[in-house]
DNA sequence: GCGGCGCTTATACC
DNA sequence: ACCGGTATAAGCGCCGC
C-alpha cells in the first residue's frame, strides 16, 4: 500500500521512493526505477531524412551541471496525439529529469513544432508512465537492500520493517480496505507570533495512544501529561513519540502554517533536530503562496488545507476554524480555553490547558478518520500522492486527472503557462455569464423546481467545448469541431461515473460511497472553471465563454416552453427554474419534464428538484429610478418551504455570516412562521417584541456582535469600514491581526462624537459600552425585516420604528 | 452640514 | 495566483450646494 512518494538521485539518474504498508502492517520501502522523457513534436511534413538528422543532433545533446552531466539517454519516433491531431513526436528519454528543461532549451530547430512534457513533477510522469499509483494495493517482488550499501545505503538508514528494489510489480485484483495509522498533534505557545513565543505543551492522539507532553507546571491528575526540564527536552519527546508511534500520517490542523513551522523554529533556537523524517531528517517547508510542511516517509496532513481548498464550500459552516468544523461533521462542540488567563495561571488554569490541547488533538484525530474516504478517494482519482492532494486546489485535480488519463487517447500533454502568458489571460475581459430571472416580490403558493443536472459539466460534453476542439471564431461565434476532444469524453466519463457511484451509494449508504460519488460530482463541477482559469494547461476561454452561453441558450428555451404550458415562471438562476404548479398535477408536470428531455442535447438532462408548499420573494432594498416595487424583485434572495415543513432559505440576512445574530435570528423566525401559516400575523409579534427589548436595552450583546472578514492587511484599505477600524483598534490594543481573519465588533453609543460615520461607533466585544439602539432598529432589524413585511404592505419603519426616532435621542 | 452618487468592500448564488 | 460570472447591499469618500 503505497503511501508517501519522494524521488532522488543516485549515481545521476532517478529513483522514487515509496514509504508503505504490506498487509500485515509491516512498513515498507520501495524503490522503483524512473525514466525521465520528454517530447519533441515535429512540423508536419517533415522529411524522413531531415528526421532522421534532428535525431541524431538531439542524441548528442548534454547539458553540463556543477554536480553532473547529463545526457540523451535514448530517443524514439512515434505517432501521438497533440490537441487531438495527429503528430510525429520524438520521445526524449533523459538521464536526469532535472535536466529536461536544460535539454529542450536545446531545441531550437525549426523542424520542431512543439516541445512538451518536460514542466511535469518527476512523481506525475512517473505514474503517467504506469508507475505505482497511490493507495492502490499491489504485489511487488524485488531485491532486499536491507543491509546493502546500495543507494548509498538507504536500507540501513530508514525506519521501516524493509526496504526493497522493485523488479515486478502488479495491481492487486482484491483491493482490500486500507486504514492508515493516524496519528494527530497540536501545539500551544505564549505568543502566536512565530519566534516571540515558547512551546508550552504538544498534544498527540492516535489510536491507544494519548499524550501531552509539556515542560510547565505538572500534576499527577491528568495521567497522559508527561513533564520535562524544559522547552528543549519536550521537542525531543515529541520526535520520539512519533517515531515510536510510526504513523502513516502525522495530521494537524493549520499545522502547515503554524505548529510544523513553530516546532521548528523553537528546535531550531533550542539546538535540538526535529528529526522526524524516517530517515531521521527535519521537515523541509516548500515555498509557494503558502508553506507546506513535508516529513520524509511520514505524510504530513494538514485538514485544514483540504478543507479549505475542496470540502468548505460544500459546508454550512461561516468559518474554517477547528470549532466550526468539528461541530458540523462530528457533532462536537469543543471547550474553549480562555487564553486572557495565560498571564495568571493557576494550578487548575493549566489542568484546563493540558485537557483542552489534548481534546484539539482528539478532534483533529476524528477529523481525519472522517475526511479520510473523502482524501482516499481524490487521491486514487487523481494518483496523486496523498501529500499533494490534500493540499491542491480544484482546478489541480481537474488538471491531474487530465495528464493521468491522457495516455488511453495517445495525447501529449500541453505546457503549464509561463508568467507572461498568465499575465495576458488575466486580461482578457469577462464574458457573459448565467443568465437570473428577476421575480416578482410576492407569496407564493405550490412552487415546482427543476435543474439541470451538472449543467454546465453536460454542456462541455454535449457540445463538444474544449481547448482541443475549438476550430475558429465565425461571424464572433466560435466554432467547435464535431470530433469528440480528450477533455470532453474525459468529462463524460467522469458524469458516467457520478452517475454510477451515486447509484451504488444510494443501494448503500456508507462514507466510502458517498466519498466517491461526491469526488466525481466536484471533479465535474470543476470542469468548466478550469477551461476559464488563467493558470491551466487546457486553457480557452472561447469554450468556457461557449459553455456558458449555450447553458444560458438552453435554459432560455426550457423557460419558454415551461410558460407556453401555461405556467407561471417564478425565478431561475443558472441552471434551474421555477414555477407555479397552478391548477396542474405533479403528474403533468413531470409529463412536461419528459418532454422537455426529449428535446434537450447531447447528454443534457432536466430534473425535478422538488416541489414546495410556499415561496417568498422579496423586492431589491434600492430601486431603480423609473421602477416600482413590483418590478424590483431582488435576484438570489429567496425562501422556501417543503411539504415536509423544511425551509430553504437563499441569499438573506440569514444566511450571511456578516450580520449580527439578532437579526439573522429574528429574520429566520419571521420566515419560518410566514411560510408555515401563510400570513405575517405572529411574525409581526415576533418583530414588535424585539424592537421592544432592543429599545429597553435587554438585549445580550452577544446577540449584536458583527462578523466581517479582514481580507487584506489593515493599510491596504481605500475605504476604512467599521470592521477595518475594529481592527486597528485590536492592534492598537495588542492583539495579533492578520489577513483572512473575522473581525468582531459592535456598534456602541458614542456620546462625544456627533459623527454620523457608523465606524465611529465601533467597539471590540471586551470594550466597555452601551450598545447604539438607532443603529441596531435602522441598520440591523429593520433592513432584515422591512422588505419581508413589505409584501404585505406594510411599512415596519412607520408602524414600530419612527416612533422611537421621533422621540428623539431625548428619552435616553 | 447635508444629500446624492460613485466606489470599495464583503458575501452570497449557482 | 491557485475554478467562472451574476447579484445584493452597506458604508465610506467626495462632490456640489
Amino acid at each position: 500500500m503505497p503511501i508517501d512518494y519522494s524521488d532522488f538521485d543516485w549515481q545521476g539518474k532517478n529513483y522514487v521512493k515509496i514509504i508503505g504498508r504490506t498487509l500485515s502492517g509491516k512498513r515498507v520501502c520501495v524503490i522503483d526505477d524512473y525514466e525521465a522523457s520528454f517530447w519533441a513534436i515535429l512540423q508536419p511534413k517533415v522529411k524522413e531524412k531531415k528526421i532522421q538528422e534532428i535525431i541524431e543532433k538531439i542524441s548528442k545533446i548534454k547539458v553540463k551541471n556543477p554536480s553532473r552531466t547529463s545526457s540523451v539517454l535514448k530517443t524514439e519516433l512515434c505517432n501521438k496525439k497533440f490537441l487531438g491531431k495527429s503528430v510525429r513526436a520524438i520521445k526524449i528519454s533523459v538521464t536526469n529529469h532535472k535536466d529536461m528543461h536544460g535539454i529542450a532549451d536545446q531545441l531550437g530547430m525549426k523542424e520542431i513544432y512543439k516541445r512538451r512534457e518536460y514542466d511535469i513533477s518527476l512523481i506525475s510522469k512517473y505514474v503517467m508512465q504506469g508507475g505505482i499509483e497511490p493507495l492502490c494495493w499491489y504485489r511487488i517482488n524485488g531485491e532486499n537492500i536491507d543491509n546493502s550499501d546500495d543507494f548509498g545505503g538507504i536500507g540501513k538508514a530508514l525506519d521501516v520493517d524493509f526496504c526493497l528494489k522493485i523488479e515486478g510489480k502488479e495491481k492487486s485484483k482484491e483491493q482490500p480496505e486500507f486504514k492508515p495509522k493516524i496519528l494527530a498533534y497540536d501545539i500551544e505557545v505564549s505568543d502566536i507570533e512565530l519566534g516571540k513565543g515558547e512551546i508550552l505543551m504538544i498534544s498527540l492522539y492516535g489510536k491507544n495512544f494519548k499524550k501531552v507532553l509539556t515542560w510547565k507546571k505538572c500534576n499527577k491528575k491528568q495521567d497522559f501529561v508527561e513533564c520535562f526540564k524544559d522547552e528543549e527536552e519536550m521537542i525531543e519527546a515529541f520526535v520520539k513519540s512519533v517515531k515510536e508511534y510510526q504513523p502513516d500520517i502525522l495530521t494537524g490542523y493549520f499545522s502547515d502554517g503554524f505548529d510544523l513551522p513553530y516546532l521548528r523554529a523553537n528546535a531550531h533556537q533550542n539546538k535540538v533536530k526535529l528529526a522526524l523524517g524516517i530517515d531521521g531528517s527535519q521537515p523541509v517547508f516548500s515555498r509557494g503562496r503558502l508553506v507546506s510542511g513535508k516529513i520524509s516517509g511520514i505524510v504530513h496532513l494538514d485538514l485544514y488545507r483540504f478543507i479549505s481548498s475542496v470540502y468548505f464550500q460544500y459546508l454550512q459552516s461561516e468559518t474554517l476554524g477547528l470549532n466550526d468544523i468539528a461541530s458540523e461533521l462530528l457533532g462536537e462542540k469543543k471547550d474553549d480555553f480562555d487564553f486572557l488567563k495565560l498571564k495568571n495561571m493557576k494550578e487548575q488554569d493549566w489542568k484546563d490547558f493540558f485537557a483542552y490541547n489534548l481534546q484539539d488533538s482528539v478532534i483533529t484525530y476524528k477529523l481525519a478518520e472522517k475526511l479520510w474516504p473523502d482524501i482516499l478517494e481524490f487521491t486514487k482519482i487523481m494518483k496523486q500522492p496523498l501529500f499533494n492532494v490534500s493540499r491542491n486546489s480544484m482546478s489541480s485535480h481537474v488538471e491531474d486527472y487530465i495528464l493521468q488519463n491522457l495516455s488511453g487517447f495517445d495525447e501529449i500533454a500541453e505546457k503549464r503557462p509561463l508568467h507572461e502568458e498568465i499575465g495576458k489571460r488575466r486580461e482578457r475581459p469577462k464574458y457573459v455569464g448565467a443568465f437570473v430571472f428577476q421575480p416578482k416580490p410576492g407569496l407564493y403558493e405550490n412552487l415546482c423546481f427543476f435543474d439541470f443536472t451538472s449543467m454546465y459539466a453536460s454542456v462541455i460534453v454535449s457540445y463538444n467545448l474544449s481547448l482541443s476542439t475549438f476550430e475558429s471564431i465565425k461571424e464572433k461565434k466560435p466554432v467547435f469541431s464535431k470530433q469528440k476532444g480528450f477533455f470532453p469524453k474525459m468529462l463524460e466519463e467522469i458524469i458516467e461515473k457520478r452517475k454510477k457511484y451515486k447509484q451504488e451509494y444510494n443501494k448503500n449508504k456508507n462514507p466510502v460511497t458517498k466519498a466517491r460519488s461526491n469526488a466525481y460530482k466536484l471533479l465535474a463541477n470543476a470542469a468548466y472553471g478550469y477551461q476559464g482559469f488563467f493558470g491551466a494547461r487546457y486553457y480557452c476561454v472561447e469554450a468556457a465563454a461557449a459553455t456558458a452561453s449555450y447553458a444560458k441558450e438552453n435554459i432560455l428555451t426550457a423557460i419558454d416552453k415551461i410558460k407556453k404550458k401555461g405556467y407561471e415562471i417564478i425565478y431561475s438562476d443558472t441552471d434551474s427554474i421555477a414555477f407555479l404548479l397552478g391548477k396542474n398535477t405533479k403528474k403533468t408536470v413531470l409529463e412536461m419534464l419528459k418532454e422537455i428531455n426529449l428535446k434537450l442535447p447531447g447528454i443534457m438532462e432536466l430534473e425535478l428538484e422538488d416541489f414546495y408548499k410556499r415561496g417568498l420573494f422579496v423586492s431589491k432594498r434600492s430601486i431603480e429610478k423609473g421602477k416600482t416595487r413590483e418590478d424590483s424583485g431582488a435576484k438570489k434572495k429567496y425562501a422556501l418551504i417543503d411539504e415536509k415543513d423544511k425551509m430553504k432559505i437563499r441569499g438573506f440576512e440569514t444566511v450571511r455570516r456578516d450580520w449580527c445574530k439578532l437579526s439573522r435570528e429574528l429574520q429566520n423566525k419571521v420566515l419560518q412562521n410566514i411560510l408555515k401559516k401563510g400570513n405575517e400575523k405572529s411574525a409581526l409579534e415576533l418583530i414588535k417584541e424585539t424592537i421592544k427589548e432592543i429599545k429597553a436595552r435587554q438585549i445580550d450583546k452577544n446577540q449584536l456582535m458583527i462578523r466581517t472578514q479582514l481580507k487584506k492587511p489593515i493599510n491596504e484599505y481605500v475605504s476604512k469600514g467599521p470592521h477595518v477600524i475594529a481592527a486597528q483598534k485590536m492592534e492598537d490594543a495588542g492583539l495579533a491581526v492578520s489577513q483572512g481573519m473575522l473581525i468582531e465588533y459592535y456598534l456602541a453609543e458614542n456620546k462625544s462624537s456627533k459623527s454620523k460615520l457608523v465606524r465611529d461607533k465601533v467597539k471590540l466585544p471586551d470594550e466597555s459600552g452601551e450598545y447604539d439602539i438607532d443603529y441596531y432598529l435602522n441598520n440591523q432589524i429593520l433592513p432584515a425585516v422591512g422588505n419581508i413585511l413589505e409584501v404585505f404592505d406594510i411599512d415596519v419603519e412607520k408602524e414600530f420604528i419612527k416612533d422611537h426616532r421621533q422621540k428623539g435621542l431625548g428619552d435616553f
